[in-house]
DNA sequence: ACATGCATTTCGCAT
DNA sequence: ATGCGAAGTGCATGT
């Protein structure tokens, strides 16, 4: 038997069968049909007739796919119970779950196709290039933020949030570094505030404040200037 | 002629034509696959071989799904170009982009269904419960903020960014309302405390900033009270 | 094209 | 469970 079943055309009794049963063996089941959308949750919103994909994934992942986009026009995060039922005659996939509660509900006028496919997958993605491969540099080589600068915590809890790393200056000064893969503006700045005010608060009074990032934004760098905090560009 | 034509376990050679084909019609292009993914970017990613759902839309939208997860394994934003290729018999497909420059490549062990399907749709969703809403809920009525306030203007430029809402209250203070539609953290009140500082440095002084929201969390309550901010609690 | 901020953000990690 | 911040964030909007 193979690993995907395709059906083309099927009608909505057996489509429910087909769906209900993949939801029950934890495969991947994917239709494409016209359907209009119900979303009632966190906020709300209703989509009109059209040709869509839905996926419905074995750890209770919903997506809705319109012909544009990456992002998918309705969705529901893992975790959700997913039902098939016969409304008029027509195939409702229903999604439910609950913290927040939350509901989508499909109605099929149409199912152009509908593949079960029961997918094994036990690969997990390799990433590089991420914030924490930054700080591994940083901490592996602490004079690319300055010369004389020497890392002592990383995740540094503050009053105000963790701070990426914490250090000394050449003169004994405390640093809060704040670290960004790509060029920043005014949040990251205002971030970086947030970590130096409350050191200053409690630990060291002349804390100096570094933003690593590869660039900012004109208004990044003026918020710097006003706020006495210091730029060091990096690229990731 | 149907709107999907589904093929189950099609050869690599008439698969890259229907892919080929499908990607020049603008249709939705669905592969259900054992296949392994390289990613080159803005990060690096690799992915070994496993079983997943390959989407290629017609706007050059690509999506890697795996079992889990409701954000994909891999992907590529709207306005890439895609390409179907035989490299050593398998299927290959590529997806490619700039500024910034970005790849991906799948290559495909095995095909066990693929999926043309073109895919009609005109509606669009209609939306509601976004921070818009109650920013509009609040200038039909401005005293959900306090009594005596009025609202005077939206997205008002500051030196640090767009304060949500500017106006006055009861004693003619300059009030900087910060909104959000969800319980919020410090970073909200990082947000607020950059606009109203902006505001004290080059308007008022004395201007006074409120955080609308449904509730903040401890660490939040505790910033707002250390740098003078207010809160109003406001459900969406 | 860049800057800015919302998002039904999602996701992972720590408490 | 909640809090917190990164993300290859995506996305719309304004300049």
């Amino acid at each position: 038997m193979s690993r995907a079943e395709t059906y083309a055309e099927p009608l909505a009794p057996r489509a429910r069968e087909v769906v209900a049963a993949g939801l029950d063996a934890e495969a991947v089941v994917t239709l494409f049909g016209r359907c209009e959308v119900d979303y009632e949750g966190r906020a709300s919103s209703y989509l009109g007739p059209g040709d869509r994909l839905v996926v419905l994934k074995p750890d209770g992942t919903l997506l809705v796919h319109k012909r544009e986009q990456r992002t998918p026009v309705n969705w529901q995060p893992p975790g959700c119970d997913h039902h098939a039922e016969l409304v008029d005659g027509q195939l409702q996939v229903v999604s439910d779950r609950s913290n927040p509660d939350e509901h989508v509900e499909i109605l099929f006028e149409e199912i152009h196709a509908l593949v079960r496919y029961d997918a094994e997958d036990v690969e997990e993605l390799e990433l590089t290039g991420t914030e924490e491969d930054l700080r591994q540099r940083i901490l592996d080589d602490p004079s690319l933020v300055e010369a004389g600068f020497e890392a002592e915590e990383t995740e540094y809890q503050t009053d105000a949030g963790a701070a990426d790393i914490v250090g000394t200056d050449a003169e004994g000064h405390t640093v809060v570094v704040e670290l960004k893969r790509r060029r920043v503006g005014p949040k990251a700045v205002g971030q970086l505030k947030r970590y130096v005010d409350a050191v200053r608060r409690t630990e060291d009074e002349a804390a100096r404040g570094i933003l690593v990032a590869p660039s900012v934004t004109d208004t990044a760098h003026e918020l710097l200037d006003e706020e006495g905090l210091e730029f060091v560009s990096l690229e990731p």
